[in-house]
DNA sequence: CATCACACCTGTTAG
DNA sequence: TCTAACAGGTGTGAT
């Protein structure tokens, strides 16, 4: 769907997450003081792990906001400003068109690029989602009957693979759009070369901060 | 029933009151999202005059709280952090067994105790309830039928004396139980200096922030 | 449009 | 140690 590069208020204490405008009414679910107060968005993380936000709209700042339960995700992923938040809706393969969302995190550099080295300017990080392992054998938590989302993007999508674009620091952060699990459009590595600084999920996020 | 020493919270801007739990489900109405939303709860201060609060259970904080009401006492009786407010339950001495229920402040020291000055040591404040008098000669304001309070205290009380001892800084805050009017445990004066600082209602409330 | 009042929410901390 | 209680916050609706 979108990414999101986070300020200090997103990382602070102000334990809330603002989704632009332009993301919130494209992908997000409807809320303007309607339909009760209570609108609760779920995704999973790239390790399966369920993440529930409330998703509410401020009038008073007139801003879209990810409030209850973003700040224990910015603590657990340890998310600092400059980081960047990924947001994808993927359906099963299967038939069912189910869908599930995905949340993911890409971790910004601790002030140089010198773990990724390419060329110079720094600005323009891109995401590159890939492996998200969606777990289906067990129970299925509660059925995430899609979060909530709207389903206005054909995005079809693999279980066991995400593979898709974004661009972080620029106008156009829009997710280029979800692809196909088994037929892949574009080879997941070495082929999106083009000397922007492309990381790998999986590859740089295990940096000093992330203990697994 | 109880005191409580006021944090900053309880006189700001909240505008409400944090009822101990223990005290809340010992003394008040049962309140748990049920009976609808509405309690209220009635008190009369040393002045007879009537204060009304509403009390309800905050299951998001899991708090008891009296809220509505609350900030105009706070107000009028220009209560700042660390004075103490005690709440009495006293019953009718004429076999009616008729319940009403008091709330008194007790003020602290603007920072050091030199109007008391005992011992050393102004920690522990002990507050001796005594003297309200409870005017029965006019039509007795619509009834308060005990305020809706439990009964499981016996404490029998006369119309005009109320004593008890509480102390507000350590674990044991409940008061002591109320006695009855007319038979005086204990000398309501000089009886009690343990030299731990024993301030007695009517004594030093007069201090420069009452004005009356 | 301000301020108040209320019902949420969370980090801290004491047991 | 881990949990629950609560002190200190928030946004929202009412006024």
């Amino acid at each position: 769907m979108f990414v999101k590069e986070l300020t200090p208020s997103d990382v602070g204490k102000l334990n809330r997450l603002v989704i632009p405008k332009k993301h919130a009414t494209q992908y997000f679910p409807q809320v303007v003081a309607e339909t009760a107060d209570e609108v609760q968005v779920e995704f999973v993380d790239r390790e399966d792990r369920p993440w529930t936000f409330r998703y509410c709209y401020w009038k008073s700042s007139q801003s879209y906001v990810l409030t209850k339960g973003w700040n224990k995700f910015v603590k657990e992923k340890r998310l600092r400003a400059k980081d960047t938040v990924a947001f994808y809706r993927c359906e099963e393969s299967d038939g069912h068109r189910r869908t599930y969302c995905l949340i993911d995190i890409i971790r910004h550099n601790g002030g140089d690029d010198r773990s990724c080295g390419s060329s110079r300017s720094t600005s323009g990080v891109i995401g590159l989602g890939l492996g998200f392992k969606r777990k289906m054998e067990k129970g299925d938590e509660e059925d995430h009957r899609s979060g909530g989302f709207s389903r206005d993007k054909n995005g079809v999508m693999g279980v066991a693979l995400d593979l898709s674009l974004g661009r972080a620091t620029e106008k156009k952060d829009d997710i280029g759009g979800v692809v196909t699990g088994s037929t892949v459009p574009r080879k997941s590595s070495e082929t999106q070369d083009k000397n922007k600084g492309l990381k790998l999920f999986g590859v740089w996020i295990a940096d000093e901060n992330d203990r697994r």
